[in-house]
DNA sequence: TTAAGTGCAAATTATTTGCAGTAAG
DNA sequence: CTTACTGCAAATAATTTGCACTTAA
C-alpha cells in the first residue's frame, strides 16, 4: 500500500540514524512527504510549520536542519551571503535563483552538461560542482 | 609610462564615477594596484588596509565594497552561507572554493565549458552562470 | 560651500548555544 | 532510566545604519 507522508518520514529519518521525534516528523513531512523536492530556508520551513499547526520552536529547525544536513538528508545551497537554503535533492544539480523573490528552484538536469572541468591539483578531490543561474525577470 | 598603482586605482574609481576619497582609493591599490585578480572578504580587506598602514574604519570597508559592488566594478561571489565574497574579476568564470581554509580562487575559464544552458521561459533574462568547484584536500 | 563620504557605536539579521525540562529507546 | 532532543532566551557573527564630523569638488 501507498506510504501516508507520516510514514516516508518516518524511514526518511531512521536510514539517517535520526530519532523521529515529534517536530523531527513534522518537518521531514513537510519536505519530503509527498515524494517532491523542496527548496527552504529555516525561516520558511518554519513558517510552513507554523501554517500547518506544528509546534516547534525556530531554534529547532534551525538546529533539525543542521542535523539533517550533516546526516546527508538535505544539502545546502549557497545563493546568497544572508541566508542558507536547503535543498531536499542531495544530488548534484544545476539551479535557477529567482533574484526578484528570492526563490531557489531546480533547473533540469538533462539540459546542462558541464565539459572540461578544470584539473585539480594533487591530493585535492572535488566535493561538488555547484551551478546557479541567477534570472530576473524584465 | 607605467602608471603607478595609485593611479590606477583613482583611475578604476573614475572610471565608475566614484570620488577618490582617501580610503576608497587605499582600498582600491590593494584591489586592483598591480593590475591582478583579488578575491577579498569585508574582513580580509580590512586586515590587508591595517597591514598596509591605511587608516579606514571596518565599517568603512563594508560600506565601500558595497558602493564598487553597485558600481559594477567588484563583483560578489556566494560561496559560503555566513560571509561575502567579492571578485575583482567581473567577468562570468568559474571559482575553486577551498573548503578547509575557506579561501576562493579563479579557475581558468578556458578549461570549463558549460553546454545546453537550460532554457528560461519568456521575460525572463539569464543575470549569471555561477559554478563553484568545491575542492577538499584528502 | 555643500553634498558625498567617513567613523564610531548602536541596531539588525541570520544563526548558534547554554541549560533546564521533556521524551524516545 | 538515560541520553538525546527541545525550547526559550541570551550570545554571537556578519553586516548595516544613524548621526555628527570631515573632505573632495
Amino acid at each position: 500500500m501507498t506510504p501516508t507522508s507520516i510514514e516516508s518520514a518516518t524511514s526518511w529519518l531512521g536510514a539517517a540514524g535520526l530519532r523521529p521525534t515529534r517536530q523531527r516528523v513534522a518537518l521531514a513531512e513537510l519536505l519530503v512527504g509527498d515524494g517532491l523536492h523542496r527548496h527552504v530556508t529555516a525561516e520558511s520551513l518554519f513558517e510552513s510549520a507554523k501554517t500547518n499547526g506544528a509546534s516547534v520552536s525556530l531554534a529547532t529547525v534551525y538546529n533539525t536542519l543542521r542535523a539533517f544536513c550533516q546526516a546527508g538528508l538535505v544539502q545546502e545551497v549557497a545563493v546568497d551571503g544572508s541566508k542558507s537554503y536547503f535543498d531536499t535533492n542531495t544530488h548534484d544539480h544545476p539551479h535557477f535563483y529567482w533574484e526578484d523573490d528570492g526563490t531557489l528552484s531546480d533547473a533540469s538536469e538533462e539540459q546542462l552538461a558541464i565539459t572540461n572541468l578544470p584539473k585539480v591539483p594533487e591530493g585535492v578531490e572535488v566535493v561538488s560542482v555547484d551551478v546557479i543561474i541567477r534570472l530576473r525577470r524584465v
